[in-house]
DNA sequence: CGACTGTTTGAGACGCCTCAACAGATGTGG
DNA sequence: CCACATCTGTTGAGGCGTCTCAAACAGTCG
């Protein structure tokens, strides 16, 4: 499962210099000579199990990481023991905003696939930020662009029927895929049912549910964990309200006669 | 409505060297002797009326805002038209995280009460990150805090019953309006029960009905938007899983009995 | 092969929303 | 000052969507 397609190629341990995934990286813009000497305070390219903690709630550290390739999940228990997924991660996107005010992380996050991930002590990022105004304003983007991430998930799980969230969540992953509308296109759900329904704010059987109804109307195909989007329109129009323009699920053996009546 | 109390003592427009809140200023540690040149790119106390916007969601600006004193609340709304507040703020607090990626703000503010507010211009910002680590350290905090608190939002409104929600969110006010547990307190609601539903994924009813329930269980006296509360641990009690430890309601006529009933 | 986890599907229960009516507070203009 | 409209908040009755519980199946691993 090498998600970018030639991880393989790569040496373990590699400098900053020679990453393949400079150009996504936060320290992308670093003037090459130093970068060099910046991978002693990176953990360069540690590979990470599917299920392994990259960090777990509570410990005590002010690192941040990058996914190289895979991709992980993070999530958050309470106090009662619930635990509640609040998003997944890719390649390019960066780990550990959560613990550079207590020094001490609220959220644990797990590999869903064998992952290689850096890491980037607090040494390192006050280092950059102190001499590097384009990593400052990189990491300060960052940092925003997570805090609109989670408005969006919080839209996401207040008052929306779990259809839409179905619907807006493969949208979601869609576009970060890099999937663009109107191709018909595979997707592959790194994530179990339950993780997609803890962050959606369901219980796995509904998301069941809901992808088994998107399949009955003809908007996809599910298999396992692969799954064929064959009608992105009528998706998109899913994740809309769609209380005043029910489309007609198939209608064949059961209904016929139930559309009709809901027609208006 | 002067929640500092000495707020009608400052003047209109002041240096951030005078500031009477500058200990809790993002800026609170900057040299004295900078502090003064820096006011020219700070908006100092801008005064605004309850109910009016510091920004609008879609208002292309970098700008951060403090507010100084009074409080607000922020808001997203989605393309269907509903919208949900995210947060509320009080004296101290940084506003506009949300820009500072795709410069645009992806979430509104506005006034709950008449409030003094300062703005920092990102140009701003860039040049405090640039010749001040202490600054620039601070920032980084706020933001991860930021996303600490959207992660207990998050917690809050998945799973959580309504009653839960409701104790919750009178103790995070608590808190922050700095009670400790154990006293017989006042509390001064500035939003209103429908910023409070939205706020926790609920319709006003909903709340309205909470806060009842809490009145006739001996909890709390509600006063329209004056609430005192009586009793601080059933609060506590209430905001953890109480499916296993449901304390009996008001059984008998109103009262006299529930709180001797609620004494072990 | 049998245990185990993850997923699907069904039936019923329950919590919150919806809709409606009403009360109280606030503001406006005559 | 009152009449009126408007807005906020409260309370009740009923409906609906999701959860809970249960069962069956598939896939994986020992």
């Amino acid at each position: 499962m090498d998600r970018i397609g030639f991880t393989h190629l790569l040496p373990n341990i590699g400098s900053c210099y020679s990453c393949f995934k400079k150009e996504q990286c936060l320290a992308k813009r670093l003037p090459s000579n130093d970068v060099e000497g910046l991978s002693t305070l990176v953990s360069n390219n540690i590979k990470y199990r599917s299920g392994d903690y990259i960090y777990r709630q509570g410990d005590t550290s002010q690192n941040i990481f990058i996914v190289k390739s895979g991709a992980t999940k993070s999530l958050v228990n309470s106090v009662e023991g619930n635990e509640q997924v609040i998003g997944f991660h890719f390649a390019g996107e960066v780990l550990g905003f959560d613990a550079l005010d207590t020094n001490q992380h609220a959220s644990s996050v797990i590999a869903l696939e064998n992952s290689i991930i850096c890491g980037f002590s607090r040494q390192l990022i006050d280092k950059l930020c102190a001499t590097d105004a384009t990593f400052q304003k990189e990491l300060i983007a960052r940092f925003s662009c997570e805090i609109v991430r989670d408005y969006q998930l919080l839209m996401l799980i207040n008052k929306k029927t779990a259809e839409q969230r179905g619907a807006i969540f493969l949208l979601e992953l869609l576009a970060r895929m890099g999937y663009s509308r109107g191709q018909v296109i595979y997707l592959d759900l790194v994530m179990s049912r339950a993780d997609i329904a803890s962050y959606l704010g369901l219980v796995p059987e509904t998301v069941s549910r809901v992808l088994s109804k998107f399949e009955r109307m003809g908007m996809l195909v599910v298999k396992k964990k692969k799954l064929q989007i064959v009608d992105n329109e009528l998706l998109v129009n899913y994740s809309n309200d769609h209380s005043l323009q029910q489309l007609p699920e198939t209608n064949e053996i059961e209904d016929t006669a139930i559309p009709l009546a809901r027609l208006y």
